[in-house]
DNA sequence: CGTACCGACTGATGCGTGTAAGTGACGCGC
DNA sequence: GCGCGTCACTTACACGCATCAGTCGGTACG
């Protein structure tokens, strides 16, 4: 019996309840240590009748053993961490259930995943990555490049759904683009883009607007009127009077938030949506039927964007150890972009 | 010189950089390892001369020096991690804000705290927790039994916000208070309760609701009449018209999602808010003063609640380790409930 | 002058794990 | 009968840190 420090008051009043360690299992098996790591880790190389797999399986079943991940980071070299790092952002659920279904897929893999929130007082990704070492961290959007200079330094792979907005590439952010198509199709060729206010998304808000600079240069149509709406609705009708006053006959907006906005401006301006100014956002968040008029947007597909994520996460988990430097490049998640969002179609756009 | 084994590559292309131990630091300032980690922890208990402090200061500095988190954790037998249970609800920007201020004040106090979502696809964070060894758990409702009791044995002490619904006491969720003070104050009397149909909010919707039908009792009015709506607006209008029908003359709803779907009730059943119906709603998202009448809220203050769990975390971290069982128990943040959350009044409650 | 004490350190050990290297038993060919 | 190769393990070391138990030189005390 070893000599750990064991609680001395009485058993009814147990201490918090000392967590079994491998050399339990060996004990309890009656093999060693290390023959318990081999079969824990399903190690090959190692040969290990079947008796004793099963043994040490029991064993470990029985004392409910888990590994600590501590040990196992030190002895590892490497920590079986991957961060998520989540924008200080709206996005409705999209963070929610991709880190969801991402740490469920990791957990499989034996990784644990852990959601860091990103906002003006939180902690800096490099600071939190200095701690926990992670072996991947995933972002939804580019990481500035001090942090991905950082991570590619120490060799720790990064992969974001979408580039930042400086960044040309397939990889863009395709919302804008179905958004001006939707509109392109309704018979709209005077097209506003109304931005957001809010500090803090200036990436992704760069990045949506390109989508729809573009997507409005490749039909053809002249550049797309440029305004920009804060959530008080503070001025809305008049910013929405002198679009229309411009001709303008439809407002893409950068997310539903905004696109709400627009709505309570043509109302209090005594226009008409979509006679007069249609409107479509982005996000479809869940009360975009209970708007004035009902308004379209577009709709993610958390699922498969989250399935992404975790192609992404097996590639880097089973990629060659011997060539880090390739791996710890960025890489961005393309791939059936046409699938992974959609248009939903409501009044507000006729 | 130690035998670490190093990337033979050539210095053009250097591998993952090496990070700094403890052992570079001792020999950079020319002391053993364990000076080192007594002036780097601040130990007490050991004497160390001002020269010898300051050098080993520098030592570290210079070279960027990190601990090991996984090393230290192993060593001191406890991690120094922190975990927050983010609901898989939609609570405005609170737990981003929440988390993102209680992740700035742990790491002052070296602790790390990282996030995990809950939801029907993801984790339990039984699970989590035995991986991660937190030192604490934050959430912002109770957990469920089989957590709370795994939690304790283990002598992990929980923090909540709020017990779940089932709990009675002084710190439930003042919300349905505050809604119902308001609409009495504006003269109503006959009151309904909007609840949400969406799923694992269950805990969340009864505490609030528990909260409107007390403070009615409170008032002497009768038992708030109670009405699901989900967010799709179906039905909404007749269920609107159902208890207007039966006299009643104001809402309060579970959030302001739900008070937003019973807005456009009112406005499809043909009737006015807030003349032949008030509503007011909880979490004062960002676009409550865009709705059709701008919609009455109740507002959160998301510092002073970030305050309350920073200072839990204060004293847990500060508590006496001999008496891990009594931190154990979950601790419920109350005080200043008037202060953490106020009425935001629109037109939707005249 | 012996020893008790104190300041300022250092050496050594252990935390729980992964894994390279070693060990004994056994079978086989010659 | 002996070397040799498997098989099925075990032993031993390393990972980076915290920390207890010394060590050593100097001073105070009796």
């Amino acid at each position: 019996m070893d000599a750990r420090p064991v609680n001395p008051s009485d058993d009814r009043e147990a201490g918090p309840a000392t967590l079994p360690t491998s050399a339990d299992v060996a004990r309890r098996a009656n093999v060693s240590r290390a023959t318990v790591s081999y079969v824990l880790n399903g190690v090959t190389t190692q040969k290990i009748s079947d008796k004793t797999r099963e043994a040490v399986r029991r064993a470990a079943e029985e004392l409910g053993y888990r590994p600590n991940r501590a040990a196992q980071s030190l002895a590892a070299g490497a920590s079986r961490i991957a961060m998520f790092v989540v924008p200080s952002v709206h996005l409705g659920e999209l963070s929610l259930v991709v880190s969801s279904q991402l740490t469920a897929r990791a957990a499989e893999r034996g990784v644990t995943l852990i959601a860091h929130f990103q906002g003006p007082t939180s902690r800096p990704v490099i600071d939190v990555a200095q701690d926990l070492r992670p072996r991947v961290v995933f972002s939804m959007f580019g990481l500035d490049a001090d942090t991905t200079d950082w991570l590619q330094e120490h060799g720790i792979p990064v992969v974001s759904l979408l580039p930042d907005g400086d960044q040309a590439g397939p990889g863009n952010d395709r919302s804008g683009w179905l958004q001006v198509e939707h509109l392109v199709s309704r018979g709209h060729a005077r097209i506003a883009y109304a931005d957001t206010t809010e500090p803090g998304l200036e990436a992704v808000a760069r990045m949506r607007r390109r989508g729809v600079v573009d997507a409005c240069a490749q039909h053809g149509l002249e550049e797309p009127v440029y305004e920009r709406f804060d959530l008080t609705a503070h001025g809305a009708q008049e910013k929405v009077r002198s679009l229309v006053g411009a001709g303008i006959t439809a407002v893409a907006s950068y997310n539903d938030e905004v696109a709400i906005t627009v709505l309570a401006g043509i109302r209090r301006a005594g226009l008409r949506c979509p006679e007069d100014l249609a409107v479509i956002g982005v996000d479809e968040m869940a009360i975009n039927g209970s708007m004035e008029p009902p308004l379209s947007s577009i709709e993610f597909d958390v699922s498969a964007i989250a399935l992404l994520y975790a192609d992404a996460l097996s590639d880097i988990l089973d990629g060659d150890p011997a060539r880090p430097r390739e791996a710890s490049t960025t890489r961005f998640l393309e791939g059936g972009d046409e699938d992974v969002m959609r248009v939903v179609v409501r009044e507000s756009t006729g």
